[in-house]
DNA sequence: CTGAAAGCGCTTACAG
DNA sequence: CTGAAAGCGCTTACAG
């Protein structure tokens, strides 16, 4: 048990209070010799300042929120879910952060937890993650002030930080593959069309056909909701229109899609290639091992708290931006047919 | 934003700030116009008492960390975990606690949660879900003497408080029920017998047989790691064997041997009945409809924060105990064969 | 039932 | 470089 103050961590070191605050905050106005004695006292004792005490009087709780907005119908499905707590909970573990979660399943929810999170002093600050749903919260959250970084460009444009993943890139560098190694028929099953992901990745695919004078064909582009299910249904859709290569907005997809083309008796690459997105953990074990885009999780889920915390030590303003990469990995569910 | 302190409440009400202090505490020395006049300006200018100040005078975080340990396999596959979150989430949402997450990926990390979570003012109290490994740390915990609720009965023995859920039982009655619905020879895919969980479901598969004089045949059990993945593994190997029933661990195991089953050309429930455990989401969409056992999660969590908050308020000891039952919920991967 | 005062454990000007 | 003192926003005996 730890109930020590700096009270005692002084009369320990032979010291004055405003000494030990000065070792543990890191002045530099503290003598080298005094600085390693108390150091050596703090960590002998195992001391830990209250945090409480150092919250009320600094104005700063070192937790961050992360609100995952309600109503998200994949959450216990979707592998994206536990790598996106998993990487927010690494990022603040290295950074002394403690991370509280915010799980938004109704109205009620939303606004108790506007009330709560807008308090400040409570949380330093909010990644949300962003939705289309819980568009109000987030309006809330914006006028209230509180430092906010949006995990995925916001649906809306707004005058907000985010970081996000270069969607429509990514996905046009993949089906720019396809059409490199001879694929003529282009199938995708898209994300939801009510959703910044699924627009940006349907984007990009659109985009490599343009790039390439390829007249985009409607009947080649199926709507899922990142499901292995919707997967496997948007591929029974689009067997009907032979494609010879298809991108899925989704690892789970990729997976639906590759069941219902076995389920047909065509074999993937030998028929038909697919492309998922994710890089999951199920994604190199499938058979055969997925050729998908690697989403960099944990850096994107570390270069939010980072800007996090610059938004709440430089300011709100001017809005940060940054964009990451997906990285396209090739693997055994795509073929050269050129 | 919010940032009124209780000398701005005290003032627009025309009080002293012990009293707005007692009516947002519920102290019952006020008068009842007095306290609804200050409820009221409290409603009014949304006033939300400054966290942090709160706890260092109270000692009370009103905050929760849940620490899960590391090295789980199935983090990013099973349902539990998500689940878990949200019932943890609700739990504290409805007690008005903060909920804070601890991911435990190395020794490093255990030590840093430790020292963190150990001082004390940070969390009023420890959710820990029991794993076989992370048992250093919860050690460490029970000797700090801060309040700790063991999700699942811990491993091995110790003096704790936990709630759990009455898994032999469970089992035992979901084996019976194909005892009396004349299954001859039935199998069973057990979690990782390194698992708390994984031994007391083996357990009340074998309870049932012995309970009918029937004996346990060694190759009817295979152990698996609550994957899909192995349930598919483990129902080949236990194909050999004929089987007409089979109680799998999880639901995930479920539907993987549902998938061995339907691959080798027979059927379920025609030639195979199968049973899970958990009933998540996907078991009532599976094909067939999986026969399961119903995990009380919500409850089990909700109990699991009484718990804690009890400890918390009426000291550790006695230990506290909370079994809770699953639910056996038939459906259609289960036939009569008497 | 109500208020003035002390104190929780820190940080941070201020003075030296 | 160091210490004494004020103060962060609450709660809680204590006195009335």
């Amino acid at each position: 048990m730890n109930n020590l103050t700096l009270e005692d961590i002084a009369r320990k070191s032979g010291v004055s209070r405003s000494t030990v605050s000065r070792v543990i905050n890191d002045h530099p106005n503290v003598s080298k010799a005094v600085r390693e004695h108390v150091q050596e006292v703090i960590r002998q004792t195992g001391y830990r300042p209250h945090p409480a005490a150092r919250a009320l009087v600094s104005n700063r709780s070192w937790t961050c929120g992360l609100i995952l907005p309600r109503a998200i119908p994949t959450f216990f499905t979707d592998p994206y879910y536990p790598c996106l707590i998993q990487g927010i909970s690494q990022a603040c573990s290295k950074k002394n952060y403690t991370f509280s979660l915010f799980l938004m399943e109704n109205e009620e929810d939303e606004e108790q937890i506007f009330s709560r999170v807008s308090r400040r002093g409570f949380m330093d600050g909010i990644l949300f993650q962003s939705y289309q749903i819980g568009d109000a919260l987030l309006d809330k959250l914006v006028d209230s002030g509180i430092p906010l970084v949006i995990l995925g460009r916001p649906f809306q444009n707004r005058q907000v930080s985010y970081v996000d993943i270069n969607n429509i890139d990514s996905v046009s560098k993949a089906v720019q593959y396809l059409l490199d190694t001879g694929h003529k028929r282009i199938g995708t099953i898209t994300g939801p069309q009510n959703t910044a992901v699924g627009i940006d990745r349907r984007m990009g695919y659109q985009q490599a056909l343009q790039r390439n004078k390829i007249i985009v064909n409607e009947k080649l582009i199926v709507e899922g909701t990142f499901t292995e299910e919707s997967g496997y249904w948007g591929m029974k859709q689009l067997l009907r229109e032979n494609p010879d290569g298809v991108f899925t907005a989704s690892d789970q997809m990729a997976l639906g899609a590759m069941r219902a083309i076995k389920e047909e008796g065509l074999d993937v690459p030998g028929d038909i290639s697919v492309i998922g997105y994710d890089d999951f953990p199920m994604a190199s074990p499938a058979h055969p091992a997925l050729t998908t885009l690697r989403q960099p999780i944990a850096q994107f889920c570390f270069e939010a708290l980072k800007m996090l915390i610059s938004l709440v030590e430089d300011g709100l303003e001017p809005y940060r931006r940054v964009i990451l990469q997906s990285e396209f990995v090739i693997r055994d569910s795509t073929r050269d047919r050129s």
